[in-house]
DNA sequence: AGCACGCCGACT
DNA sequence: GTCGGCGTGCTC
């Protein structure tokens, strides 16, 4: 009987492929392995085993397999799972959630070598030119690969060339695959047993009398190994003794020396336990006592914590008690890289059983944790990191914790899956039967929709901790402002006044001003005219930095100019706020006092965020001025001013999300203020004081807000009411995408009738020189998901058999953000 | 995705 | 005439 393995492929192809295998191979492979394996008539791809099977392919013959990779499955059953429910939620190829879930350094793929025939006798054959410089180079450096052979032959089709070659018996063209993960390995070195005994360690100081070098590092290592009987490492020797390397090899080659390698972990935790106890106050301990309750009879609990009530304490606790059960836990965040707070705090109490996973690390060092996890190791009980460590091969996961669950970074955009960690989360943690709490101070309202409605059960701490009062919060008419003349470029006089004070009290200050789409951009005063790209339908904004105007989208960039590039006119100005501008403002209104800026330009460096958080931390800078990014859990003890440049940038963003969106982000900057005893302020600049959002954001009002928002939602139809799906049309044949997105619409309106929006062009219709069109489904909670899915992957296939609309490419987002 | 094949315009 | 452009089809 024959056997027959179905792979996963990492390509975004909706199948899964069939290989043969032999009955040995069927004997030793496992779903979840993986296999090298020949795909399309060249490449060799890294495939997982989802399945092995007896019944052979009716329409095609099965190929071999290439190459078992591995000795046992690298994924779960829990796992090949997870990935087959994200491609159906999400509408993508397993393939897709593969390249996201696996590190890079586990998919192998090859790459073509040229080589020379063996017996190659060129003097008969007829070359052409490029087939002779290809042979002739092949005769001095053996291999060559595809792109070597382009830069040779400097052109970019060289593969009909090179099989010619090969028709022609001169060379050979073979895949080569490379094992990218090597474990780290440690040189290590230790004295040859037969000098262990007295007597003869005397003989050989004696022998190396001569050679004073080499005695030295002989005595080292007995003085390092008096005292300790650790393993060496060479590095160590050498710093002891001051010897180099060549002397130790020559002791290493008189056999004096042993040396020996040994796999270490590149990721290592240096620090040490130093916090032994969590002590939660009353109120923690009484919302840490709901949490447990409430997991007896829901598996998701929702907490809803006001900024600084202590979560954190409380997500430790239950860290604790999942991973005394034997269990491991997954702390979910929504972008690793501000919070270094967190993590530290996480180590100083649970050690090495931390690991941090993200994809800033090398593919080494992912590697590594992803070993850790699937061998379910002591070290990496507990893994923090962003959206990408859902996909970790957790054998017995017990808890995991999505915090600022709120956050819509958790949501993936490009490329596909497009998933949104938190929601998978809570379908991982149903798989696991593990517990998981959600946690934020301004919940996102489908997840508050589903507490209250009994899918999650929902656990509240109103209370700061140590009794700290909520910050007050004054809104500033800044209509009014202009009117009666009391700004200073952007700031308001009361705002003024306020960083006076907090300044006079040597107190810090926060200013958050909202970027995207607020960036500068430069205008005409005589025309009005400001420079756009070519290749997307925006118009270049304004760094000051490089004197450059530039694309967000492309990167296209221009110098800046000094006069208009449509009139002549030399009468340019720069239209818009951002950070650059605040900061210039507030230099020259307060020219004694430290600033810095936080945002996408100044944190580009690898340790630039942490560099500006430590100043301020430090007190070395009085005030700070940055984007979104100083809302992300970070906690500074002296600031006892926030200032919201202007909130209505917020509010008016053309989003169903807007509203939640400004309430959130406000509440949670205005929550960085005054942490210590005394009373923090924050001051909000807007246009319209009365908008019901900056109400409910200077009374703290969620529920408010909450209920005022679901209104809104039911009656356009919104989630949580409504689920969404949307489809993109790319193109850059403009009719071409129009006749397609109609298309598309029609086929989709047969189904789901008036439920179908658009299409429409995005806000920006055209970027890298392709048309953009969005169709919206908007799903009745009535209606199943599942048959509505299967429906519009139906009509995307249909789509797509049309021969005419064939450059037309459609990305699908499931619960678009 | 990546690659082959086929058709078409633009150059040595 | 060939080179390289792109559209189309297929990969177990």
């Amino acid at each position: 009987m024959p056997y027959f393995a179905d792979l996963i492929l990492p390509l975004p192809l909706e199948n899964r492929f069939t290989y043969s295998l032999s009955q040995e191979e069927a004997e030793f492979i496992q779903p979840g392995m993986r296999l090298a394996v020949q795909f399309g008539k060249s490449r060799i791809y890294t495939g997982i085993v989802a399945e092995i099977h007896q019944n052979p392919p009716t329409i095609y013959e099965a190929k071999p397999i290439h190459q078992i990779l591995d000795k046992k499955p690298l994924l779960t059953k829990e796992q090949l799972a997870f990935w087959k429910w994200i491609a159906s939620y999400y509408l993508c190829a397993e393939g897709d959630v593969m390249r996201a879930a696996l590190p890079g350094a586990f998919l192998l793929e090859s790459e073509s070598i040229v080589k020379l025939s063996k017996d190659t006798e060129i003097e008969n054959e007829v070359l052409t030119d490029d087939e002779y410089l290809v042979v002739e180079a092949l005769q001095r450096q053996s291999s060559m690969k595809i792109q070597e052979v382009e830069q040779l032959l400097d052109r970019k089709k060289v593969l009909p060339v090179i099989n010619n070659l090969v028709a022609k018996n001169l060379v050979a063209l073979n895949q080569e695959i490379y094992e990218q993960f090597k474990p780290k390995q440690v040189r290590y070195i230790k004295l040859n047993s037969i000098y262990e005994a007295e007597v003869e360690m005397h003989q050989l100081l004696d022998d190396l009398s001569r050679a004073p070098k080499q005695r030295e590092i002989v005595l080292s290592y007995f003085s390092i190994s008096a005292h300790s009987k650790k393993p060496l490492k060479v590095k160590e020797l050498l710093n002891a003794s001051g010897a180099s390397n060549t002397v130790l090899k020559s002791l290493i080659d008189k056999k004096i020396f042993e040396e020996y390698y040994e796999e270490t972990d590149r990721v290592v935790f240096s620090g040490e336990i130093n916090q032994h106890e969590i002590i939660l106050n009353k109120i923690q301990q009484k919302a840490f006592q709901e949490l447990k309750d409430n997991f007896e009879e829901r598996q998701v609990c929702l907490l809803h914590g006001v900024t600084s009530s202590g979560k954190t304490e409380i997500y430790i606790r239950l860290i604790e008690e999942a991973i005394n059960k034997g269990k491991q836990a997954l702390y979910l965040l929504p972008e690793i890289a501000l919070t270094t707070q967190l993590i530290k705090r996480l180590q100083n109490y649970f050690g090495d059983k931390v690991l941090v996973y993200h994809s800033k690390y090398s593919v080494n060092e992912r590697v590594e944790i992803y070993k850790k996890v699937l061998d379910n190791s002591e070290k990496g009980k507990i893994v923090i990191g962003a959206r990408s460590c859902i996909f970790l091969p957790f054998q017995d996961l017990g808890l995991i914790v999505v915090d600022e669950e709120h956050e819509s970074t958790f949501k993936q955009f490009d490329p596909a899956p497009r998933y949104h960690a938190r929601d998978a989360a809570v379908v991982l943690a149903n798989m696991f039967e593990a517990n998981i709490v959600l946690g934020s101070a301004t919940p996102s309202i489908e997840s508050y929709f589903n507490a209250q409605h009994n899918k999650y059960s929902l656990v509240e701490l109103n209370r700061r901790y140590g009794n700290v009062l909520m910050p007050e919060v004054e809104v500033v008419d800044i209509k009014t402002a202009h009117r009666k003349k009391k700004m200073t470029g952007h700031f308001s006089e009361r705002l003024v006044e306020e960083i006076k004070e907090s300044l006079t009290e040597e107190e810090q200050v926060i200013l958050f001003q909202n970027r995207r789409g607020f960036s500068p951009i430069l205008e005409c005063n005589t025309c009005g005219h400001s420079p756009q790209c070519p290749n997307c339908d925006v118009s270049l904004t304004y760094h000051s930095h490089n004197n450059q105007l530039r694309c967000h989208y492309c990167g296209y960039h221009i110098a800046m100019q000094l006069q208009c590039m449509a009139c002549g006119s030399n009468e340019v100005t720069t239209k818009g706020f951002g950070t650059e501008q605040v900061e210039t403002e507030l230099k020259a209104l307060f020219p004694k006092s430290k600033i810095a800026r936080m945002d996408q330009d100044t944190t580009r460096g690898k340790h630039a965020y942490e560099k500006i958080i430590q100043a301020f931390e430090n007190h070395e800078t009085d005030i700070l001025i940055g984007t979104q990014m100083l809302t992300k859990g970070l906690d500074f003890r002296k600031v006892s001013l926030v200032g919201i440049m202007n909130a209505d940038n917020l509010l008016n963003f053309p989003d169903f999300r807007a509203h939640e969106r400004s309430f959130q982000l406000m509440l949670q900057v205005a929550g960085r203020s005054g942490r210590t005893k005394k009373r923090g302020k924050v001051l909000i600049q807007t246009y319209n004081p009365h908008h019901q959002i900056i109400q409910q954001v200077s009374t703290g009002d969620y529920l408010a807000m909450y209920k005022e928002q679901l209104e809104d939602r039911y009656q356009y139809q919104y989630p949580p009411y409504f689920r969404l799906i949307r489809l993109t049309l790319k193109c850059k044949d403009y009719s071409k995408t129009n006749e397609a997105a109609d298309w598309l619409a029609r086929a989709l309106e047969n189904v789901f009738d008036r439920y179908v929006l658009g299409p429409e062009f995005p806000p920006v219709a055209r970027i890298r020189n392709e048309y953009y069109k969005n169709i919206l489904i908007k799903i009745p909670q009535k209606r199943s998901l599942g048959k509505t899915k299967n429906m519009v992957h139906r009509i995307l296939k249909s789509f797509n058999a049309i021969g005419a609309y064939r450059s037309v490419r459609v990305v699908v987002n499931v619960d678009p953000q």
